[in-house]
DNA sequence: ACCCAGGGTCATA
DNA sequence: TATGACCATGGG
């Protein structure tokens, strides 16, 4: 059988079990600006949720959670906005960068018109944005029907055996969107939203204690996995 | 004290 | 092309 045929209703059986197991994650939710998960996607890479919401709070507590704002900063005072996110310095730079960008592109509706590919390779263009951060910012900020992979996912489907553990990033991507193509696109905005988020939350939950244990997270040890593994 | 987190860039071989 | 170093805070 070629790889991916008969994978849509496996996946989307996963993503069952994991909804029952976890709710709704309602992640950046459309109350919050779309400009605020942009700057969200920047701050949380490779960093605690929790760290970043200081950061954002702070920017918000000083009126700086605008583009005009930001880029109107001083480094050291954007840095020490930021600081509780962590990598502050490099931070400040890749929020400055990025804020000019978006800004030079004409802000949100100038880019909500550009087609899907190129808003994806433009966003990858600026520098400090890198394919996850990227996908994050297509996904939640501006609707588009992108698969967010990150460290969680990629444990995640190797363990189920779906993919190779040393998969890359496009192929991972590809695996995943090409599966459940046929869906139509508002629906597979919806589900590519809360299947990531239900990932990380499966990640964060079952292998806390020893996230790299190559045994908890949905293998054979895990109830969760056992009922993503059966046939659905 | 140690390990990890919703990564990405850059230098080196 | 493929590793390794680096960035840095806060929680378990």
């Amino acid at each position: 059988m070629a790889p991916g045929v008969n994978e849509p209703p496996r996946l989307l059986h996963i993503f069952g079990v994991l909804k029952r197991a976890f709710g709704p994650q309602h992640w950046w939710p459309a109350e919050d600006g779309a400009f605020e998960v942009m700057v969200g996607a920047i701050l949380t890479q490779n960093t605690a949720w929790s760290n970043v919401e200081r950061a954002i709070s702070a920017l918000r507590a000083q009126d700086c959670l605008s583009p005009e704002r930001i880029i109107s900063l001083e480094h050291d005072a954007l840095a020490n906005m930021i600081r509780p996110a962590g990598y502050f310095n490099v931070k400040a730079r890749r929020l400055s960068r990025f804020c000019q960008w978006y800004l030079d592109k004409g802000g949100y509706a100038a880019l909500s018109e550009w087609p899907d590919g190129g808003l994806r390779e433009a966003l990858l263009a600026v520098h400090g944005v890198g394919p996850e951060t990227a996908d994050d910012i297509l996904l939640y900020a501006f609707n588009r029907p992108v698969f967010v992979v990150d460290a969680y996912t990629r444990r995640f489907l190797s363990r189920l055996g779906l993919v190779a553990e040393d998969i890359g990033y496009e192929a991972l991507r590809a695996f995943a969107e090409s599966t459940l193509e046929t869906m139509p696109r508002p629906d597979r905005v919806a589900l590519y939203n809360e299947f990531h988020a239900l990932i990380v939350a499966q990640g964060k939950s079952i292998c806390r204690p020893k996230p790299r244990c190559g045994e908890c997270c949905l293998s054979r040890h895990c109830p969760v996995g056992q009922d993503a593994l059966a046939d659905g």
